[in-house]
DNA sequence: CGATTTTTGTACCATTCCGCAAATTAATCC
DNA sequence: GGATTAATTTGCGGAATGGTACAAAAATCG
């Protein structure tokens, strides 16, 4: 009786009190997502939300605030995806080798996906246009860059230590190539480079980071 | 008394028939260059324009078309200031290692100039965007990649053949390594990453590059 | 000077843009 | 059922957008 009305978030059912929602939230974020990372920030109108998600334009006022901010959340909800399909191929233990393709083959799947033409990276393609202007952006991009350079160095430090790189190897250096090689297929895919160009980019990039001497 | 009146073109004045310009041509495209550059196609306004470059909205309209016009006509300078500055570079006899320090410092001079915050690189940051959408566009970044690789591809072959690099080396590989670097240098530029630190990751992927034994 | 030609300047049009206010609908709580 | 709460729908308002029509201006030509 103590808590019944109150905590209502934690349980199955919160049992909200007005009128229920006609859209979820995770879905709709979703296809704002999917607009943003194709047309970029000032492309999108709200107009062009509203009819994806099928929220008219206050109700998306009222879900995610302004453009901006669902910009925001949209980009946020990219990250954590793209950490999400990521995560387990750091976790697992498998050779040097099969971990960068396997990370590299997961990027390919995130930038080619998509019915109109392959989508890219939003943190390449999209924000990092918005961080020369916008403060909060800047920062985000920021993060998403060296989180990726922080999870290569680690791939290569876990893999210098086991000895399938040499004592002389610089795991962070090596993980700025590889991450530039990111970069690089992100923006080729955008032009609609096709997938065995890319895939042959990204063969070649690893014989260089599993041969490396330097 | 024959060519008087025609070919006005290849003398000194022309001697246009009607009122003059009130503007340079080259100088406007300059400034629409520099815009376009900064905030990207949609997010930059003929007002925007017609400020910066001096010219009313029809004036802008008359000499150079309407907006995609511009941008695409904007594009094609930047690509042939970036080939000009690159190719005294490509064609001057020099040491693997200082040719590969003068390209990067040339492409990091560009991305990294402007007054308001460093400015980037048009393929990557820009028109890559706009790729996905615009065919002409695509085609137009398409060139600019592979011309960057065939360059880079260019000075390893040159390399290889001096003895610089081992037999193994392939220079196409090599390449498309180099241009990842410029295409993360030319994102984290973006991104307001310090000087300092692309200038490290330039040193450390010319090390892995010209130390190349794969 | 007058005719011609080319560019400029002003003003405008039709759309689209973003954000919000007001009224409506649909649920729960008592 | 009535009150309350929350989300939806409609529609507006003011600004900004891309593009253009039209007249004034400034040059050359005859």
């Amino acid at each position: 009786m103590v808590q019944k009305s109150k905590l209502p978030t934690a349980a199955g059912q919160p049992k909200r009190r007005g009128r229920p929602r006609a859209y979820e939230p995770d879905v709709a974020l979703g296809k704002a997502l999917d607009l943003f990372r194709r047309q970029g920030f000032a492309a999108t109108s709200l107009d062009d939300l509203s009819e994806a998600t099928g929220m008219n334009r206050p109700s998306l006022y009222g879900a995610f605030g302004d453009k901006r901010e669902l910009y925001i959340k949209s980009y946020q909800r990219y990250r954590e995806e793209a950490r999400a399909s990521m995560a387990a191929i750091f976790r697992e233990e498998m050779p040097l080798r099969q971990r960068l393709e396997r990370i590299f083959a997961s990027a390919l799947n995130i930038y080619l996906s998509g019915e109109a033409g392959p989508r890219g990276c939003f943190t390449v393609v999209t924000a990092a246009s918005e961080a020369v202007s916008d403060p909060e952006i800047r920062a985000m991009v920021l993060d998403g860059l060296t989180e990726l350079d922080k999870a290569f160095a680690g791939c290569f430090r876990r893999a210098k230590e086991k000895g399938e790189l040499p004592e002389s190897a610089d795991p962070a250096v090596l993980a700025q190539l590889a991450s530039a090689a990111v970069h690089s297929i992100a923006v080729r895919s955008r032009a609609r480079v096709p997938r065995k160009e890319l895939e042959a980019i990204v063969k070649g990039a690893i014989d260089m980071m599993v041969g490396a001497k330097a």
